[in-house]
DNA sequence: ATATCGATTATCT
DNA sequence: GATAATCGATATG
């Protein structure tokens, strides 16, 4: 009879938010430092709606108005505003007719720089994250890639769209959605292009966990610490 | 496993 | 009018 002295471990424990000044960086330093980090979207109890909590394993860089693939090239626009303003708020944006991505801004106020989120980790909500992707329980658990692997994905899986969260403080657990920290172990880094992108394509401003089965893309790119 | 392609709309030229 | 920080389906090895 074994005693039962040692709980599972939780998938998170004390969730504790990230300060804005977390945010306040470069670009590539934010985006190196939020892997293993958690994005927390607040279940909105009324309508039987669960928190989700995922870790974030997979980001890319975007550097402001001198990185031609960042939407900042383009100038502060009514579009791209929230780039250009204070660190730590999310960018929102719908892709390709169908699609939303998340940023978190960086820099300071009126200096643009940005970390797109591409994958997550899903520790807890999962069923509500399947619901929002309109996948069943068993697709969901089957493969976990499907729910939160790919940044449209990771967005639909939390509800993202620019309309309910463009402009909101990602600092905050009061927001609805917020990025925060665990106790989460530092784990491998790895460095690769940036996906999808037709400019400035040559540079290594992806980053991802060492081995994470749930990054999107290849895996295999150079390693760094 | 990789390759190609259509969907669908906000934004910019 | 063209393009896009993507996804899912289909075809093929």
């Amino acid at each position: 009879m074994t005693p039962v002295s040692a709980r599972p471990d939780p998938a998170v424990g004390n969730i504790r938010p990230l300060p804005r000044a977390f945010f306040a960086r470069d670009p590539r330093r934010v985006a190196r430092e939020i892997l293993g980090k958690l994005l927390v979207r607040e279940g909105d109890v009324r309508q039987g709606d669960m928190h989700r909590v995922g870790r974030v394993v997979e980001v890319e860089a975007y550097l402001g108005e001198k990185d031609p693939a960042a939407h900042a090239a383009a100038g502060n626009t009514e579009r791209t505003r929230v780039l250009f303003g204070p660190p730590g708020y999310a960018y929102v944006y719908f892709i390709y007719g169908n699609h939303y991505c998340l940023n978190v801004s960086c820099e300071r106020e009126g200096k643009a720089g940005s970390v797109l989120f591409r994958a997550l980790e899903p520790l807890l909500g999962i069923e509500s994250m399947a619901h929002a992707r309109k996948l069943s329980r068993i697709e969901a658990l089957g493969d976990p890639r499907r729910l939160t692997s790919g940044p449209g994905r990771l967005a639909e899986a939390f509800g993202i769209t620019r309309a309910r969260d463009n402009g909101s403080d990602l600092t905050s657990s009061q927001s609805s959605l917020w990025l925060g920290e665990d106790n989460f172990a530092d784990a491998a880094v790895r460095v690769s292009p940036r996906i999808g992108i037709t400019k400035a394509t040559a540079n290594p401003l992806r980053y991802f966990l060492a081995g994470n089965r749930l990054v999107s893309g290849p895996r295999l790119r150079s390693s760094s610490g």
